[in-house]
DNA sequence: CTACGTCACGTTACCGGTAACCCATGCCGC
DNA sequence: GCGGCATGGGTTACCGGTAACGTGACGTAG
């Protein structure tokens, strides 16, 4: 079998013999063709082993693209890649391909990425950031297809936002942390400057502890990137500047089992000594010897429902601008 | 600011009093134009805020291409997430685009994502899986682009290969905890019919302990997919089955690391009463108790290495067919 | 019988960049 | 003085689809 240059539209029209106008009704389906014309021109197609040219299609006629552009801040993050995975699989059901990109949580590295996005003239854009410079929203406006903003809430959504309240996540669980007895509070976590969904968590839990007359007693701020060894020794830190904590609020769930694992090994017992809780749900929590107090969060739902919103946009069907995807607080054990 | 529509290279031409070949010529350097002219090119494209138009070049001529289509067997794995990472971020770094797919270790569906790939006309592709269906190969001749298989090492390339080999990996555990003086020896891991990576390493994990006088005692397969809970399970069903094993060898660090979890809750003692092994050298690994010992797997050199090898490749630069990326064994302290 | 609509398809132009080719100018050596 | 050649451009054709519009055959209402 040697290589065989693909044929286009021109050679099944030449095979069957009609126009490659008809042809191209044909295989987009939509009418204007008689069922017998259909049949033949579908037998050469898989005949010739037909592959459509997405490319030229979308150079030709913009509103044809078939590519969703998305971007993250990590690849190689348990929640964000769940949430990828799914959205990603939901697209390419529905027909869609998808183009990456990650920004590291830094405004600079999405507006690079967004240009070179623009370039491929998709038919739609996803963002995960909370923050969004001056001149990626121009590149946006000038782009004019929907884009649809993901993982928390907006107020105002440049377009479509599917998400939840990482604000009211914070608040939520700075409730439960002050009905469980708890007094002296800590939070360990990433740096408050980047505008991550962290620092609105944070800035709820505040708030809630706020109206239960409590405040963040000590807390340790990370520049490293959240993970379980950074949970680890942000704790050893925090508990040497601030001996006396009762509980801890973490920034997510892989740093609260890291910060498990050092009281464990320094025999503090949970939640006896010190009261523990995390964010995500992530599925390592579900094996600690105590269940972790915890928001999940549903990753899953959240791309196939953020799939479906997009896409029923690009079809003009009806859509919300703003779709809430439910977390829930699991109460664990371990405050 | 209303949206303008993006300029093309005619309205740079126009703006500069030259033709549109001429601002091509500029845009992408290489010579044929005066200093002069790039400059008042250079200047007219800023103020115009040009953005290029990918799409028309790559149809226009191919090789122009700089999509390159990369294809995992999932999104949310820490592993491959860290090897996506990279690989994206160099790629970005060096000019190029990504177009993700993930096959869940089916080769349907890389089959399924080869071909609307092949629409797109990408400059390269990536791929991570062990096995192709004839179709994909077909799809990928008729492509005549070039191919770089990650994460296994093939003996027979389709094109370009970088990683590592699995059947080494499982071949040196087994001699490792042979070493260590194990004699009853488990196994945990996914499903042996497809054809995964983990399977591979079962094979060489046979081969040494065969050298070793030994083989495996007991096994479970799962059809879940691998992680802290499948591996907790796991555990508890295996030592239902064999409950005087001494050893057991996990796919991975996540099941290892549930598998801890749940003989800690047993109470039986690692290593003194069971010696346990997993493999990714995964962050989680290292906040257990005692250091696990595992594999470590480079991922973000191999995500690296493998951007650059590839990009080598489409600029005409020599490179090797076959790179190795050395994995190491973490002597650890729970055999 | 004519006017008009519909169906099924053909024709044409176009998207924006690029390879291949052509052309004018100026400078050089012989 | 003339041929040769490098430099700095311009011209043309083309990639493969698709929107817009044109056209002939046929059916049907007035």
């Amino acid at each position: 079998m040697a290589k065989r240059p693909n044929p286009g539209l021109q050679a099944i029209a030449d095979r069957v013999g009609v126009s490659k106008m008809t042809v191209s009704r044909v295989l987009r389906g939509g009418g204007g063709f008689s069922a017998e014309t259909e049949a033949k021109v579908r037998e050469a197609a898989d005949a010739l082993g037909y592959v459509p040219n997405r490319l030229a299609a979308a150079f030709g006629r913009s509103g044809t693209s078939t590519l969703v552009g998305v971007c993250v801040p990590r690849l190689n993050s348990a929640l964000f890649g769940s949430v990828l995975e799914s959205l990603n699989a939901t697209l390419a059901r529905l027909g869609y391909d998808t183009m990456i990109g990650a920004h590291d949580h830094l405004p600079s590295e999405e507006e690079a990425w967004i240009r070179a996005l623009a370039a491929w003239k998709p038919a739609a854009v996803v963002l995960t950031s909370r923050e969004h410079s001056a001149r990626t929203l121009s590149t946006l406006r000038d782009m004019s297809v929907p884009v649809l903003e993901m993982w928390d809430l907006r107020t105002a959504p440049i377009d479509l936002s599917v998400g939840f309240s990482h604000y009211d996540n914070g608040w939520e669980m700075a409730r439960t942390i002050a009905n469980a007895g708890r007094q002296r509070i800590g939070y360990i976590g990433g740096l408050a400057e980047r505008q991550t969904m962290g620092a609105v968590r944070l800035n709820g839990f505040r708030k809630g502890l706020d109206e239960a007359g409590l405040s963040v007693f000590a807390e340790e701020r990370l520049t490293d990137r959240p993970g379980f060894y950074s949970g680890y020794y942000a704790t050893e830190m925090l508990l040497a500047r601030a001996p006396k904590l009762d509980a801890i609020y973490y920034q997510d769930d892989e740093m609260a089992i890291g910060g498990q694992a050092y009281l464990t090994a320094r025999g503090i017992r949970v939640p006896d000594d010190i009261g523990i809780a995390g964010w995500g749900g992530m599925e390592a929590a579900s094996i600690l010897p105590r269940r972790l107090t915890t928001t999940m969060v549903p990753t899953t739902r959240l791309g196939k429902v953020a799939a479906e919103a997009l896409v029923s946009r690009l079809r003009d069907a009806p859509v919300q601008d703003v779709t809430v995807v439910q977390t829930r607080l699991v109460p664990g054990s371990t405050i």
